[in-house]
DNA sequence: GCTTAAAAAGACCGAACGGTCTTTTTTGTT
DNA sequence: AACAAAAAAGACCGTTCGGTCTTTTTAAGC
């Protein structure tokens, strides 16, 4: 990776950090040149605008969740154990000391807050990350009803909902408060509802 | 009411609905001048900076849906029936043209995720708030234990994480599609919790 | 190692920011 | 109606905003 590629990927890691934290309006590119340590023109070579900046960042934020779920997913088949492992994710997620990005919370769930009446072309992007994230679940649902490994009466789409729902709730709760234990409560109940109301009979 | 106090409560008015739809950093004095039509002058006569507005918007809107949850809970005696009252509210309140302010969304939910990491004093307010909702609930379920309307192995905090946390996450998504049909599908899935998990047989 | 193209620095810009202060208008009280 | 007090207007302030542009520094190709 030449030096120009290596500066823009620790810009746009950076900015994720900074806007998942102070949010888009909050975060100023005298913020940006802080957290980056690059003065303005470091930054416009690579940028064409703070927006540029805030959309490939919420790309790189994105995709890095993402890969904490393919990586939690790997080795799980069973439609339970594959949703059991995208709760048991959240369940140290937020205090990860070696994480700064995600310590500012979901960033779909804080740019969706913030851009949702606001900021169309972040809108857009946070529909598009929710949108992958309930296929996600749709598809391990659908795929396991299919297997008759999940009641065949439940709906996929809820189910999705139900649970994104839930865990960004309490992502909310737990950052409101600056205590994980709301999240759990909500992950425990969610763990309850998938063995209990989702899983069929062996 | 004073033509005084009437122009204070127009501007808290007003700057509720304003904070709520384009948050706090996102929303300048100008944005506030066009929305409460006055000047400068007009406005600093009755506050001392934008952040005691912001202070006495929330408190306005949380206000505001407190009344809509008296008013609900009004007549509901059965602890059942007074958590799903409280589910009800939530059905078009998104929806409602007669209510500029809860159109942008649930006001502690937007408050919440925008302040925690930046406003320690509204981040304040927002727990405040969320304390109290979450006092509502707890005690109706624990009421509802102690004359056996609910099984008695409930945990009301628990109840209550479990709720706000699924409503708000449905308010979210439902705000970022635009489509209240996320937040029906939340609503129902409690519905049932309550009726089935909550409560005790007759 | 020299050359050159690109990357970073930082001075600079107009506009918008939150906030102040004097002036004008309005309101409430005699 | 006259007056005093308060409310609103709007010109004005220094600062910070996002963004540009020229200069300096650095890195890549020979």
């Amino acid at each position: 990776m030449s030096k120009a590629q290596d500066t823009k990927a620790h810009i746009i890691k950076q900015a994720a950090a900074l806007f998942n934290h102070k949010g888009y309006a909050g975060s100023s590119m005298s913020d940006l040149m802080r957290v980056t340590g690059l003065q303005k023109g470091g930054i416009y070579n690579h940028f064409c605008g703070k927006d540029e900046i805030a959309l490939e960042a919420f790309d790189f934020a994105v995709n890095h969740i993402q890969q904490k779920f393919m990586a939690a997913l790997k080795g799980e088949r069973h439609a339970v154990d594959r949703l059991i492992a995208i709760l048991s994710l959240y369940e140290n997620l937020l205090d990860d000391p070696d994480d700064p990005l995600v310590q500012g919370g979901c960033p779909i769930l804080n740019t969706a807050v913030e851009s949702d009446d606001t900021h169309p072309a972040l809108r857009n992007r946070a529909q598009q990350a929710m949108d992958s994230w309930r296929m996600l679940i749709q598809h391990i649902v659908d795929r396991g009803i299919r297997r008759g490994e999940l009641h065949s009466t439940v709906d996929p789409a809820s189910v999705a909902t139900i649970l994104i729902a839930t865990i960004e709730g309490g992502v909310m709760l737990s950052k409101l408060y600056g205590d994980s234990c709301y999240l759990q409560q909500a992950l425990s109940h969610l763990k309850t509802y998938v063995h209990r109301d989702l899983a069929a009979p062996i």
